[in-house]
DNA sequence: TGTACATCAGTGAACGCGCGTTCACTGATGTAC
DNA sequence: TGTACATCAGTGAACGCGCGTTCACTGATGTAC
């Protein structure tokens, strides 16, 4: 092929990263390279022109999953102007949905890359960037008289034990416990 | 080595399930054979004599990890006989605790395998166990006007994510706050 | 109860395969004049 | 602006390694007489 632009060799480290960041929400960090790279369009000997190693990429991916998914929470903002707690009903019934289970690739990166995180994959910088966007999130998710952790646990596990039970009534039954229990009105600030 | 005894090859296959329960738990089930065989005191070529595949595996060490979850569960009962709501507060608070966290491998099932059920790890064998049990557990958490699954989303999430930022401040936040949200007596029904 | 032999749990080497990573090579890009 | 050449992103084959699984072999166990 040849040697390629600059500017398109930033694009192809992109699209790496991007789609790194897709497929370790979805199927865990023992992706391989080749594949990843595979889904890039691209070989997988360039891997390391624009790596250090998988270990670093996992950072990456994960700093890029927590940005894409953050916007989605601006956005919730946006549309409730002044009204916190609609904001966080509504992102909360997304979250909380059958199409968020089924898509983990363009999903919440605590669901997809928390047990990988904890398992030690990744380097620190992946561990760091995790922790530190996790206690972002946590605190986006504060209500009147209880800070966010505990919603986004109970967030965080229904997903992870819906995408467990697909298949069967259970998985829908999780999703709508945690809905019930987190959008309350009685348990909400009035808007 | 030769042969052995059929009660000496009895207890064999079963610490072999035993090891599987706690290794796929603290570290998926991406754990080898051959190190699976290790740690039951044998070499990996004897594996297929009692195991039909790797994926069979996955599914009795499931059953297996559930049984002896369950018994906790049973425990806690006995020792307060006759007051559930106690019973369930005495092992909410092990279960949010730094030793249940840091000890995964005889740890909660739902939590240690639920991810790699969901990304399809273990034959269909391992996903029916899996779901039938979450059932049993949510189950055994209800409480007045809630039935247990959205609080024992609560308790998952809290103790993977308080794995995932273990050696950080906000892990040991993350189980205080589930603890908080679980065990406040206000909206537990009296002792 | 004692002997002869078939059984089979466990061993350790080997299988093909895919992994993360390296490397010689290509040839269009970027740069120096 | 045009030419000469160094750079380096991407390719594809190859590296050593560990994976799940298979297999010929061993020799104590279990069984038939």
């Amino acid at each position: 092929m040849g040697r390629v632009s600059q500017a398109q060799a930033r694009q192809n480290r992109e699209r790496v990263v991007d789609q790194a960041s897709r497929l370790f929400r979805e199927q865990g960090t023992e992706v391989s390279v080749a594949d990843l790279m595979k889904a890039a369009g691209l070989t997988h000997g360039g891997f390391y022109k624009q790596f250090a190693s998988k270990e670093a990429l996992i950072g990456e991916a994960t700093a890029h999953a927590f940005d894409e998914h953050a916007r989605l929470r601006a956005t919730a903002l946006e549309r409730h102007p002044g009204n916190r707690a609609a904001a966080q009903r509504a992102f909360i019934d997304a979250y909380l949905s059958t199409e968020h289970r089924d898509s983990a690739a363009e999903g919440c990166p605590v669901a997809g890359l928390g047990v990988d995180i904890a398992r030690g994959h990744g380097d620190a910088e992946a561990r760091r960037i995790f922790t530190e966007q996790l206690g972002d999130t946590a605190a986006w998710f504060a209500a009147e008289g209880e800070d966010g952790i505990a919603r986004l646990c109970t967030m965080v596990g229904a997903l992870v034990l819906a995408r467990a039970t697909k298949g069967h009534a259970l998985s829908e039954d999780i999703l709508a416990a945690a809905r019930a229990v987190l959008t309350d009105t009685s348990n909400q600030p009035a808007s």
